[in-house]
DNA sequence: TGCCACCTATTTACCAGTTGGTAAGTTACT
DNA sequence: AGTAACTTACCAACTGGTAAATAGGTGGCA
């Protein structure tokens, strides 16, 4: 079969071209120019522009969620959880991309409820994860924050994703970077 | 003269259309119709879409500035100022908008030139604000804050869009207004 | 007062290019 | 012979944008 995974390489350009220019700032014909077939053929692995929207965001948090494990499987302390959990958004930014939940959040109302649906999915399974982070590092004390470890993760999840919106604005990955760091800190007791 | 003044409600419409449904989200048919002028009749008072928007952040920066100023007018204390900012923040997410410019710099690379440039002066501008206001709580020892007052800005601004963007993805002022409670909490001194 | 010239704001009637999407045919492997 | 993965050739709707015609003032001036 050679496996040439068309499909694969349909959403690595479609997650690239939606996380630089947004879901309602590319086409199908930018996917097939970058990959150099049909139109058509696009249309074949996936019907509909929705059906890969869709697609694309399960992918992206499996993928997500499969790295948030491996920081676990580590057994680093809280801290270092946490500057882990910051360094993949870095990751993606110094890649001048915005991370793609956060560029659907903005574009939420233009989207197809499936997407939608799968686009908050991502954010409540990022905050479960936080969650569980910051309890752990409350309880070994090496992380202190006012309020319950929900709202705090969601102040982190937001801050983490208006940075990185404003800094790619600015192409200014230290930006992101000044931000995370201080937060980061913040939070450690 | 009379002042039909059409040119202000096409930016009134215009400006709910971005902060709904982001610049590449709406099409000058879309205000045409809920105007009920012709498409041309939008060029003859904004030639292209490009000019539209550059004059959208401007104004939209003109009256945030005014209400900065409102609040300055005020003589409250920083932490007082802050509250106030914040507010006009939840207010907008309250009307089901996201921030111009937050939406703005979502779609940043799809952006024309001016209209890139005009959105990082707004951001520019609120930082400069910020600086201000945390300076002055931090001599007045009402505010407390950990690395510059610039950081510190940066993370304010930060947080709020980006928390405003998630919790309009999920229809809760009430996700907003816990985060920025608690930023604003922290802060204190 | 009457007429004209001018200007602003608008409409009608286009345009070429792009959008997401489909139907039917082709190729190549099993 | 069947199926998976394409291509060719369409399509209607929509995109931002333009040219030319039209309507309704406003001011000048003989």
């Amino acid at each position: 079969m050679a496996k040439p995974d068309t499909s694969q390489r349909i959403l690595d350009i479609a997650e690239r071209l939606v996380q630089t220019r947004g879901y309602n700032g590319f086409s199908y014909a930018d996917i097939a120019g970058a990959l150099r077939v049909t139109k058509a053929s696009l249309h074949y692995h996936f019907p509909a522009k929705a059906d890969l929207g869709a697609r694309l965001i399960e992918r992206y948090e499996r993928n997500f969620l499969a790295a948030l494990e491996g920081i676990d499987a580590e057994g680093s302390d809280a801290r270092e959880k946490l500057r882990r959990y910051a360094a993949i958004y870095e990751d993606v930014l110094r890649d001048n991309r915005m991370c793609l939940c956060g560029m659907l959040a903005a574009e939420f109302s233009t989207l197809p409820k499936p997407m939608r649906e799968d686009m908050r999915h991502f954010f409540d399974e990022n905050e479960r994860w936080l969650v569980a982070v910051l309890q752990q590092g409350k309880r070994e004390k090496v992380l202190k924050f006012s309020g319950s470890a929900a709202d705090a993760a969601q102040t982190l999840i937001g801050t983490l994703e208006g940075a990185m919106m404003i800094a790619r604005s600015y192409g200014d990955v230290a930006r992101f970077k000044s931000v995370s760091d201080r937060v980061l800190g913040d939070l450690g007791a």
